[in-house]
Order: structure tokens, then sequence, then C-alpha cells
DNA sequence: TGTCATTAGTTGTATATACAATTAATGTTT
DNA sequence: AAACATTAATTGTATATACAACTAATGACA
């Protein structure tokens, strides 16, 4: 549906770009709710499915937190106290590294791979979301949302 | 720059939708950080400058909280509190509706109109975020979020 | 009119985010 | 080695979000 009618809006926007901005904002929005949905019958929140994705990519080398921060999609939310969640869980295992010990070296764990798969396998289906575009239209947005960050 | 670059990410995507989706997420993150630098030094938040924008284009006529919940970019965002806070700064006006008890009538003040013009003056220039875009690659994106919701 | 359902908004609580201040370990420099 | 700077992570605090439970007013109707 058009943005303009899902935020009943009246008056025209501005100009494209910044109709673009609010679109972003709101289709991001929408996606996130859906995430919530989706992680929710496995206790996760969408940013530690992301962290443990992130970890899961570099296994079974450990990452430091600064290492996890860089890597994930929302830089200013806490790693911290993430992964502290995490490791509740026993998703993730947290070490103090010998060589350097202000740093803390952090693996996924058995366990936490075990869920990965689980919900990669219940989300099979979950492109679907997208089954109004063919793949060269996503190769096309994707294209221009990095450029867009430039 | 890439998104696989930016989030340092070795691995492929599985595909070109599971990219998209974490390219929306990333792009919207990047753009709310810029928001929040954007309208700190008026001391509000974008989600707070957002219901602004709304109660403006209805103005002089008042919203009730749940048009305004409805048009909002974050749905789940709590208006109640949301409303209050602007009331307090006296940005927007609250009246319960005199036909329907229930009901909360909210306007924007004129000190609220003038915050929003500020606003919009300090950031003529903003839309150079996209500077990397054309209008109609601009257009086309928009296009296509407006699809991909569908 | 009394009962029940619906609508509009508010409040409580757990969790998450933004950001600054702090702690602790390591590097650098004289 | 002492003083200072830098790096890595943690903690504190204010604000925001997700979601369920709740209150209050209105509507429907037997």
């Amino acid at each position: 549906m058009r943005l303009e009618d899902e935020i009943k809006q009246n008056k025209k926007f501005s100009n494209e770009f910044e109709k673009l901005a609010v679109n972003i904002l709101y289709t991001s929005s929408w996606l996130e709710a859906q995430n919530i949905q989706r992680f929710k019958p496995f206790g996760i929140s969408p940013q530690q499915y992301n962290v443990l994705r992130i970890l899961r990519g570099s296994a079974p080398k450990p990452l430091m937190l600064s290492d996890i921060s860089s890597r994930m999609i929302d830089k200013n939310s806490n790693a911290t106290r993430l992964v502290e969640k995490l490791r509740l869980k026993g998703y993730v295992k947290r070490e103090v590294c010998e060589n350097n010990r202000r740093q803390v070296d952090i693996v996924i764990t058995k366990k936490g791979l075990d869920l990965l798969a689980d919900i990669d396998k219940a989300n099979d289906s979950w492109n679907g979301s997208f089954k109004g575009l063919t793949k060269s239209e996503a190769e096309v947005l994707n294209d221009v949302l990095d450029r867009l960050r430039g």
C-alpha cells in the first residue's frame, strides 16, 4: 500500500527524498514488528538473534565485545548487556582474554547453535514476506540502499 | 558502502531477500541515529517530531489519540506518554472531548508550530543525506518499498 | 433498565536504547 | 619508573518500547 495511505497523510511530501526517509523508517518498523513475532516463540529479541548470528559467523573463533558492536545492525545498543542476557540463557560463553585482560572473548555455545538451527528451520519460508518482489528488484533495492548511506 | 563491508560479514547472505531485510533495518538504524542528532538541539526525539508533524497536518482540527497512533511511523510506541511529554513542553494542548468523554482531542499550539518552523529552517539542506541518489532513483525506491509491504 | 460488549485511553512492568561517566588494563613518553 | 593517554568494557540514569491489564464511557439489546 502507498505510504501516504498507510499513514493517512493528506498532504503531499515536499519531495521524493523526504518521502524516502519516512518510507525507510516506516518499512523498517514494519519489519521489526514482524521480527519480534518471529523470534518470540524462541524467547529472544531481534537484537539477540543478530548477536547470535554474528557469533555463529565467526565460530569457533571468539569475538570481543567491540567486534560484536561494530557488526551489529543497531550500533548503539549495549553489547555488554545483550551478551549477558544470552549468557544467562546459556547461548554464549564469556571469558576474559589471557593476553589482554581488558578484553572479553565471547563464543556461541552448542546450545546457541542449536537454537539458531531451530529458528532457521522454522523460518525457511519466511522470505515470503517479500513475495511481492522479484529477485532482481531486491538486488536493485540492495544496491540503492548501499549507495544511499555512502 | 556495501552492507557486507559495513557489518564486516565474511559469509554471504543466503539470498537477496535476506540481505534486503538486514539492509532495510540497518539503513533505518543509520537514519534514526542521524535524526536523533538532527532533533537534539531542539530538545525533542524523532518520535516526538513525528507526532508534531502529524498534528500540524491536521491543524487547526484536533486529532484524538488513536488517530495519532494510526498515523505514526512506529505504531507501537505509546501515544499517551509521547503526547504528555509534548504537553509538558507546551507544544500541544489536550482537551477531553465534550461529545464523547472517552476521547481526548489534541491540538498543536503556536509554540509547537514555531518549533517545527525552526526545525524545518535549520534542516533545509538536510536532504543532502541522500545526495548519492537521483530523484528518479528515490521514486523507484519509494515504489518498491511500498510494494514490499503489500 | 440492567447486562454485556465495545471503544478510548491510561497505567504497570519488563526490557531496550542513548549517552555519559567510570573502572581497569595496557601503551607511550620522558 | 612515573605520569599521562588510550583502549575495552561496565555501570548509571533518563528515556523509550512492547505488551498486557486496567478504568471509564458509550452502545446494543433483551
